[in-house]
DNA sequence: GCATTACTGTTATGCATGATAGCAGAATTA
DNA sequence: TAATTCTGCTATCATGCATAACAGTAATGC
């Protein structure tokens, strides 16, 4: 592997994200869903009620590609909406919604879990804060020149 | 920023990922360039000759998909085919491509440093480190469940 | 109260990346 | 020589992400 992009963080990193993602998408698929759905899912459970906006803005979603994603969910029975104003409508879990939440939990947690135990041990410990080092990093890069 | 998927790897990993792409492609628009075009040329220009379907190995890219980029490239006259084989060809950088691959490692040098510098001193040494266990924990997890 | 402004959900649309299946021609091997 | 493997390619589809526009609603300023 003589890939002379293995010194740079941008490319290591989008290697690293496409591996992970492909990794839990296949693990997904067992719940039917895919890794977006599993990511609203847990943070509907985690706050509850929130705006399909409000969802979008967390998870870096643009307004207009949530409604897609929220119809999906809601056919399947797995989010309810409620009028919150005139133009808002607040997100639920379902009782079917929150079950598979469950599974979801299990799924992602041990997948987590898996990535985690790939990384050596002495690198462990600041693994995570080197990840969110990036990410703050990199929104910051976006804009400026 | 109440996010509860922020504890896990996969997904902040995924988060800087597209952050630091948007960064990136918004550079390289500037030399009308796609991240997998400057990727392809950064290659070429360290393993001339390589052939297309070694090349789409190297960058995790199928075969069929190296069929438009390679396309592209040489349709802006910034690669040449030459065959090897009576089936393979090997890719070389134009002189065009060598002119506009100082450029992209210009920009992508800047931006490297960039993101690494926006990534506190302490966690710099062993970021890098981090990032390539990630990388090999996650093609790892792929396959197994 | 009313006009302006801002926000929400939505539709439509386009672009980029990835994946899969299948094909013809060439090379390799058994 | 026959069977297998490899290469480049076409076609097609799914996904993610971006932009523009619109109608209905809410909030703000005067």
């Amino acid at each position: 592997m003589n890939d002379p992009l293995a010194n740079l963080p941008g490319y290591v990193l989008r290697r690293a994200s496409s591996a992970a993602l492909a990794g839990l998408n296949r693990r997904l698929s067992a719940l039917s869903l895919r890794h977006v759905d599993a990511s609203l899912l847990m943070l509907l459970n985690g706050q509850p009620g929130i705006t399909q906006s409000e969802a979008g803005r967390i998870l870096d979603i643009q307004r207009a590609n949530m409604v897609p994603i929220v119809s999906r969910l809601e056919a399947k029975g797995l989010i309810d909406r409620q009028r919150v104003d005139g133009r808002s409508q607040g997100l639920y879990l379902s009782a079917e919604g929150e079950a598979l939440h469950t599974q979801v939990l299990t799924v992602i947690d041990a997948y987590e879990q898996t990535l985690m135990e790939g990384v050596p041990a002495p690198l462990r410990k600041q693994a995570m804060a080197v990840l969110h080092a990036f990410w703050q990093s990199a929104e910051a890069a976006i804009e400026s020149d």
